[in-house]
DNA sequence: TCTGGGGTCCTAGGACCC
DNA sequence: TCTGGGGTCCTAGGACCC
């Protein structure tokens, strides 16, 4: 009777999400496309069988997607975003302590059930988010988050009825044996290159390593992975998100940019963008940064561009924000470049209440008019719908830059003019 | 023609202070 | 000719995660 992590994982979650409006996929072949239609983020489990690969750049499959009959597309976060809620909801009348750690992963912490209560809780998650959103989850149960991560895996990989629960030193090391170090949460590809020099390949080989090995090795990050693999918690629960620090909005272009002009609309829509996510979020920004790039896969000249400047005072404001943005993005565009990707960087974020202001910012009146024109302004997004009232400066006309999208599915569950039609 | 976007944490090294 | 010890803060870069 101790505390117990439940790992909650989504199946294929965007390709889940897709099937959920359309059953007649049930059954075949789904992949979902990055932004931009760039490459493979997920893949339902027949796309799996047939061999596509997580990161694929979709480009060199299109032949192979339309043979096998795979469909195809394009990311609506917008949808993903708002099936991840309504899951993460009901995981919350499971546990009085979880923690949302991405949009299709939650910890639930379970305090004094036996072994038999827990299974049986598990299986009641799965039957009811099934039930309820269409979305099929697997559980991993046990001591430590790192080691709940492992027995989700298990549970997906074995089939069986997705849960599993890793409990006794004999049961764990065994999983563990047959567990590559770069597998394990936390230790990525280029630390499993380097434990596997120093002839640590599995995860119980690096579970037995002494702890200033590890430490000297992996840095405290590491050490704390180690003790978790031991069944020691070290990573608590997270239970309400730490503030953001910075807030990024960027983007691939659809077509390759050459002149300043698009750029600076570009950046001029990123900049309100990551104002609106600024202000959702109640924070003001003290510093912005923008950058610009080719694209690395590409032959010819390569160029990255990035700087970061310090604002007056904290704001929210894209009014404030948008003239420092254009003048970075000035300062470090070379001509000569085909442009790839560029973006801006939101940093030194503060709440907006309870803070000391400067003499330097607007005050009175003028704040008072600033801050409601900003509100209008997300206040008309919000209703009417993504960039009804923008900046000038963000272009009027055809948007070259703008991102590839063209197998978006309907926002089914967030927008009224794409509400499914039921016949 | 075509390869995503959005985050956090840790460390090393330099600047600076007394 | 001789030239300490200890501390903090900041930043860039690298690694990790989804």
């Amino acid at each position: 009777m101790r505390d117990f992590y439940l790992m909650v994982d989504c199946n294929n979650f965007y390709a889940s999400c897709e099937r959920v409006f359309a059953p007649r996929l049930d059954g075949r072949p789904v992949v979902v496309l990055s932004n931009n239609d760039g490459c493979v983020i997920a893949r339902s489990n027949e796309a799996k069988a047939l061999g596509v690969a997580m990161g694929e750049p979709a480009y060199k499959r299109e032949d192979f997607f339309a043979k096998n009959g795979v469909h195809v597309f394009s990311s609506n976060y917008a949808l993903y975003g708002d099936m991840s809620a309504r899951v993460m909801q009901i995981l919350g009348r499971f546990a009085d302590e979880t923690e949302v750690y991405s949009i299709d992963e939650c910890f639930l912490l379970l305090r004094g059930l036996s072994t038999s209560s827990l299974l049986r809780t598990a299986r009641e998650i799965r039957r009811t988010v099934r039930q309820w959103t269409g979305i099929p989850v697997c559980v991993g149960i046990a001591r430590t988050k790192t080691l709940a991560k492992i027995a989700n895996r298990l549970a997906k990989k074995n089939g069986g009825d997705g849960v599993c629960l890793l409990e006794g030193e004999e049961d764990i090391d065994a999983v563990l044996q047959g567990l590559e170090t770069g597998d394990i949460w936390g230790i990525g590809r280029k630390n499993a290159q380097r434990l596997s020099a120093c002839g640590v390949h599995t995860a119980l080989d690096l579970k037995g390593q002494d702890d200033d090995w590890v430490r000297r090795h992996l840095t405290v990050t590491g050490l704390r992975t180690v003790l978790e693999l031991r069944q020691i918690p070290c990573i608590a629960l997270e239970d309400t998100p730490p503030p953001a620090r910075s807030l990024v909005c960027s983007r691939s272009f659809g077509t390759r940019i050459q002149n300043l002009a698009s750029l600076e609309e570009a950046v001029s829509a990123y900049v309100q963008r990551a104002g609106e996510k600024l202000r959702r979020k109640g924070l003001v920004a003290a510093a912005v940064q923008v950058f610009l790039e080719t694209n690395r896969f590409q032959p010819g000249p390569q160029y990255a561009g990035s700087r970061c400047r310090a604002l007056p005072a904290p704001t929210a404001s894209t009014l404030d924000l948008h003239g420092p943005a254009l003048e970075i993005l000035r300062d470090i565009h070379r001509p000569g470049y085909k442009y790839q990707k560029a973006g801006v960087i939101l940093l030194d974020l503060s709440p907006a209440s309870g803070r000391q202001l400067s003499f330097l910012e607007p005050h009175g009146e003028e704040k008072t008019r600033r801050d409601a024109l900003m509100r209008v302004m997300d206040r008309i997004n919000t209703v009417q719908g993504r960039g009804t009232l923008t900046l000038a400066a963000s272009g009027l006309g055809k948007k070259e830059w703008h991102m590839r999208q063209e197998r978006r599915s309907p926002c089914y569950t967030t927008s009224w003019t794409e509400l499914p039609v039921a016949r």
